[in-house]
RNA sequence: GGGCGAAUGGCGGAACUGGUAGACGCGCACGACUCAAAAUCGUGUUUCGUAAGAAGUGAGAGUUCGAUUCUCUCUUCGCCCA
């Protein structure tokens, strides 16, 4: 027996793969194609655990299905546009560019080490002006379209480093960098007319029968179709504007109204701009954050106007109009009608400026006396106090009803309303695409021509500024067009653009003329099986499925609806976390384990308090960096137990038992291996083929089975059968012939998992058969004897082995015989019997 | 607060359309090899019980000859949205 040596054996083949070009593709029209993609990494420097596992998945599929004999498309890329290469090189004193490229160069050496099958002549780096480029044609191709337009917006504004920000770099209401109480301010930016295909995105979700239900109900719910009405409000006061708009989804509570409100920016707002307490109160409502949550949790303020709404179903109910911080202008008509008693947030608006709280709604079980009283209820019931509307069911009939009666009066009309706002793509930073636009002195739009693209980011760039870099860069900004005298938008583009379309860059990743060549996209998209973590489920997705409707938009040759044939969204990789007696994390490695307890290692008295696994995370000291479990276990075994003990799509937890035995596991397959080949050197006399026929054959069905359901961590399990199998029966007499073909058959099922090491023993096989996947004889799954349940009154009570098919008659003879089971029946009276045939039998006496 | 999902030995997890619960791995125990240890190999391992046997898939009910699987109620946990 000799030592595996992973090292020189991973080397070895990934120097063969890279030298002979193995995984690189060409549109094949003979050829079934497959196109297999993970979602591209974020070039931080290092891989971690998380990608280990995302690539790993992918490539087992990969190599399984270029093993099939499908034309694989498998590439690699780098989202490497965004926010943490301008944080590092401020920090730093670096550039941008130079960081990532080098992060890049240093991951790549680490994911060719996991012996990756992919198509590195594919590569891609967002950040590169070779691959923006065309992202900015794209800008302006749907800006041709009118897809995209630009329109003032509340932004998250940092006051102390005067930046926009995110929203999730607003922690606790506070910007993450400054700490400083963020406030709303109105910014003037780009959007994309995403919600022009909210009812297409819904409706598409219909077809994607390989994704996950619970990314397509997160979908829809983003999305948030309601259906309900629009109503006009008749006002008294001395406004010129005598009628409001309001959209809501609870009509039949009109006769609860108690209040309007209008957001601050509705139009209505514009006669208030020199009443001073208003202007007062919209400075207290810029304090709060502009995101739905922050607005959900935040003090709901009002600010009293002298007018006076009118109820359209009952002219002599008059309620008083407020301005109010939690109405947003962007959803409805920005204003709603307020009905306390049913809503919540209503019910605390109207609790704090004392207005009237009329139930409208009775629960089923409660008498038409019901009041509301601490709480709104927006349950189901019956209608009450509510004139003609009364007695109907609520919501389900009664918001027909009275949505009928509106359109029926011309108060109102039915409307359906989404959720889905309009994506916000201006970002005030350096590290993105430019935008590719420019401005006359009047803040006229000006495209850049095609033949000034790219607009490239200005080098030697000062980061250290307040606000966006771009902004300070006089000579990079301004910019003559057709002899005019223009200023370049500074804003560039969220990186979620650059990842909307690179699955289809990587179709053609070298077409000059536009992002890609539309016979290779034809031929490739959509992508067969996409990978990644469930983070993404929404906006990156629903991103690239509007990317895809917006460029196929009034455009005869791509007509690409849907990117992502198939979904399949990994859980995470966890670890156990530790603390010292003084509550500070420590990390794995500070740890020394006797006994199976664990103590800190520079003092092995102390105890460690081991917590539970969670999702591995710098700030809880429990990553394992995946550079060092490639370096002493290689990069075969740390496949084998990111695989091994979870289903994919679950959490799984690393440890270092786990990680050994896969190790060990390896070096036992490779004595196998040894065993094998002395073997089939030996002459046997006889043969006992059938049953190593018989046994590869059901593997090949259980290992082809579970890859096909991405049971990846079965197959490992079957590899260990396998193991236990060979290692037992391979001394019996088996022609040499047999020996070869199946034992190859067996290394081809594990080299999706493992393929160092199964491409080293196939090499040292030498056989002649080409290595592809190997088919299944279904003949050979049938067995003539079969294991026959015996149950007496629903218990089991044995096991009887019996020829296939046979009678029942013939079944309870063998039972009567069998003392153990007879016992059970004597001086019983058999009532009734259930035969399965071949499986079981349940008899039934009392 | 709403939506989705999960709960199986000491642990991670198997169980196809309702038909042998606990595959496979980890851990543990015992044995072999060894002067000894590590490594390796072998055997065992749901619980209670010496045994026959009984109980057992978060809790409680229901459907069924038969439920980890289907239905209802509850508990706990996770994820997403708010």
């Amino acid at each position: 027996m000799e030592r595996y040596n992973f090292k020189t054996i991973e080397e070895k083949w990934q120097k063969f793969w890279e030298e002979n070009k193995t995984f690189s593709t060409k549109v094949d029209k003979d050829k079934q194609k497959f196109y297999c993609l993970e979602m591209f990494p974020y070039p931080s420097g290092k891989i971690h655990m998380g990608h280990v596992r995302n690539y790993t998945i992918g490539d087992v599929l990969a190599r399984y299905k270029s093993l099939q004999g499908f034309n694989v498309l498998h590439p690699m890329g780098w989202d490497s546009f965004g926010m943490p290469a301008e944080n590092a090189a401020r920090q730093n004193n670096l550039d941008p560019k130079t960081w990532t490229e080098e992060n890049i160069r240093k991951m790549k050496s680490q994911l060719k080490k996991l012996g990756l099958s992919i198509d590195w002549d594919r590569e891609i780096s967002t950040c590169s002006d070779e691959y923006y480029k065309h992202q900015q044609k794209f800008f302006l191709e749907l800006l041709e379209k009118k897809l995209v337009y630009r329109k003032e917006n509340y932004v998250n504004w940092d006051p102390v480093d005067e930046t926009v920000l995110a929203n999730e770099q607003v922690i606790d209401g506070k910007g993450w960098r400054s700490g400083a109480p963020v406030e709303r301010k109105k910014l003037s930016q780009w959007f994309f007319n995403i919600s022009k295909f909210s009812q297409d995105l819904l409706d598409g979700l219909d077809k994607l029968n390989f994704w996950p239900n619970k990314v397509k109900t997160m979908q829809k719910n983003w999305i948030g179709k309601s259906f309900g009405c629009e109503i006009e409000f008749k006002l008294e006061g001395e406004l010129p504007i005598k009628n409001v708009k309001c959209f809501t989804t609870r009509p039949d509570t009109l006769f609860g109204f108690s209040f309007l409100a209008l957001s601050i920016d509705h139009e209505i707002s514009k006669y208030y701009l020199n009443n001073e307490e208003f202007l007062k109160f919209k400075q207290e409502c810029s304090k709060t954050g502009t995101t739905e949550e922050a607005i959900a949790v935040g003090a709901k303020i009002g600010f009293k106007t002298n007018l006076v709404a009118i109820n359209p179903l009952n002219p002599e109910h008059k309620v008083p109009v407020y301005f109010a911080n939690f109405v947003l202008m962007d959803y409805g008509f920005g204003a709603v009608f307020g009905c306390p008693a049913h809503d919540q947030r209503d019910f605390d608006f109207a609790k704090k400026y004392n207005l009237k709280i009329k139930t409208v709604v009775r629960p089923l079980n409660e008498n038409d006396d019901y009041e509301v009283n601490n709480e709104a209820y927006s349950g189901p019931g019956i209608i009450i106090n509510s004139d003609f509307l009364n007695g109907l069911e609520a919501p389900s009939n009664s918001v027909i009803e009275t949505i009928n009666i509106l359109e029926k009066k011309n108060l109102g009309k039915k409307q359906i309303n989404y959720r889905l706002k309009d994506w916000g793509v201006s970002r005030q930073r350096y590290w993105g695409c430019p935008i590719p636009i420019a401005y006359d002195e009047k803040g006229k739009v000006y495209p850049i021509p095609e033949s000034m693209l790219p607009v490239k980011l200005p080098k030697d760039i000062n980061l250290n500024v307040k606000g966006n870099p771009l902004d300070t860069q006089k000579n990079w900004k301004e910019i003559i067009i057709n002899g005019k005298k223009l200023t370049r938008e500074t804003d560039t583009l969220d990186t979620f653009v650059c990842s909307s379309w690179y699955f289809l860059r990587f179709c053609s990743p070298s077409e000059k003329n536009y992002g890609f060549n539309k016979d290779e996209v034809n031929y490739w998209m959509p992508v067969d099986q996409y990978i990644g973590g469930v983070e993404h489920a929404i906006l990156h997705l629903l991103y690239s499925r509007f990317f895809m409707r917006a460029l196929a938009h009034n455009n005869k040759e791509f007509k690409l609806q849907e990117p992502f044939d198939g979904l399949f969204t990994q859980g995470m990789v966890c670890h156990e976390t530790y603390k010292d007696p003084n509550n500070n994390w420590i990390s794995p490695e500070e740890i020394k384990t006797i006994d199976g307890k664990k103590y800190l290692k520079t003092d092995k008295t102390i105890p460690v308090k081991v917590g539970p696994s969670e999702s591995m995370s710098k700030s809880k000291k429990n990553t394992i960096d995946p550079e060092n479990i490639i370096l002493n276990y290689g990069a075969d075994a740390a496949r084998l137990f990111i695989l091994s003990d979870s289903p994919p799509e679950k959490d799984v937890q690393w440890s270092e038992e786990g990680i050994v035995s896969s190790f060990k596991f390896i070096q036992k397959l490779w004595n196998l291996n040894f065993k094998v080949l002395n073997e089939i050197k030996k002459n046997h006399s006889q043969d006992e083929d059938k049953e190593i026929i018989k046994s590869t054959n059901k593997f090949i069905k259980k290992v082809t089975d579970n890859l096909e359901n991405f049971s990846y961590n079965k197959i490992i399990a079957n590899m260990h059968e396998i193991y236990t199998f060979l290692n037992k029966q391979l001394d019996k007499n088996y022609t040499k012939n047999t020996i070869i073909t199946n034992y190859q058959k067996i290394l081809v099922l594990m080299l999706p998992v493992l393929p160092h090491f199964a491409n080293e023993c196939i090499e040292t096989l030498k056989s002649k058969e080409s290595i592809i996947w190997p088919n299944f004889n279904k003949d050979l799954l049938q067995e003539n004897e079969t294991t026959i349940v015996v149950q007496i009154n629903g218990k089991k009570r044995g096991i009887l082995s019996s020829l296939k098919n046979i009678k029942e008659e013939n079944l309870m003879k063998l039972i009567i015989e069998d003392e153990k089971l007879n016992k059970y029946l004597v001086d019983e009276q058999i009532k009734k019997k259930i035969y399965i045939k071949d499986k079981l039998i349940n008899i039934i006496t009392q």
